[in-house]
DNA sequence: CGCAAGATTGGC
DNA sequence: CCAATCTTGCGT
């Protein structure tokens, strides 16, 4: 029985989406038969308003004009010529923020996540809740979680950098 | 049109 | 510690 999280979820401020998005589960469908599911385990939230690390910072772009949507839809983007970062638009329509998936259950690391995923440019602006290759499932499992300042964005400078807005899934031993 | 820098990773 | 590898955004 799917049960996909529903449009509302997203469509919150994203320092409310970010952190319920732990131990939630992500499901990468590859064909008829082959579909992988993975508990969203680190993730990190990058505002529309005013946040410095956001990409969408700096006025809407081609490159980051989804974020600037309603939430649900799928934001990827290519680092260092090599990564495909993931990250899922939250907030409403001209709302420009997002999570970005940095870890899920046994795979650490944004960058191998895209990997692991095998995303590309494709799937930029897919839709979680019509998409037949990604989406996201609901988990009644409450889950505990910590926090800490966000990854590798020194160049957004204080206050930003200093912002707690990574979050870490404890998962029970 | 040229160029510097990047929400990272893996290898030396 | 540093190279890989290529797109993006901004300056000229």
């Amino acid at each position: 029985m799917e049960s996909r999280l529903p449009a509302g979820f997203f469509q919150r401020n994203v320092l409310e989406v970010a952190p319920e998005l732990l131990g939630k589960i992500l499901v990468r469908q590859f064909d008829d038969c082959k579909q992988k599911k993975y508990v969203i385990t680190e993730v990190e939230a990058y505002s529309g308003d005013g946040d410095l690390a956001c990409h969408a910072s700096k006025g809407k772009t081609p490159r980051t004009e989804v974020m600037f949507r309603e939430g649900g839809l799928v934001y990827v983007y290519l680092v260092y010529g090599i990564h495909w970062l993931l990250n899922i638009v939250t907030g409403k329509e001209g709302d420009a923020s997002a999570v970005l998936i940095r870890g899920l259950e046994g795979i650490e690391g944004p960058g191998r996540v895209g990997k692991a995923l095998c995303l590309d440019k494709s799937f930029y602006g897919e839709n979680l809740f019509k998409s037949n290759r990604i989406w996201i499932e609901n988990s009644e499992k409450k889950v505990e979680f910590t926090i800490s300042p966000r990854i590798g964005i020194n160049y957004a400078g204080e206050p930003w950098v200093s912002k707690p807005w990574r979050y870490l899934l404890i998962s029970p031993k």
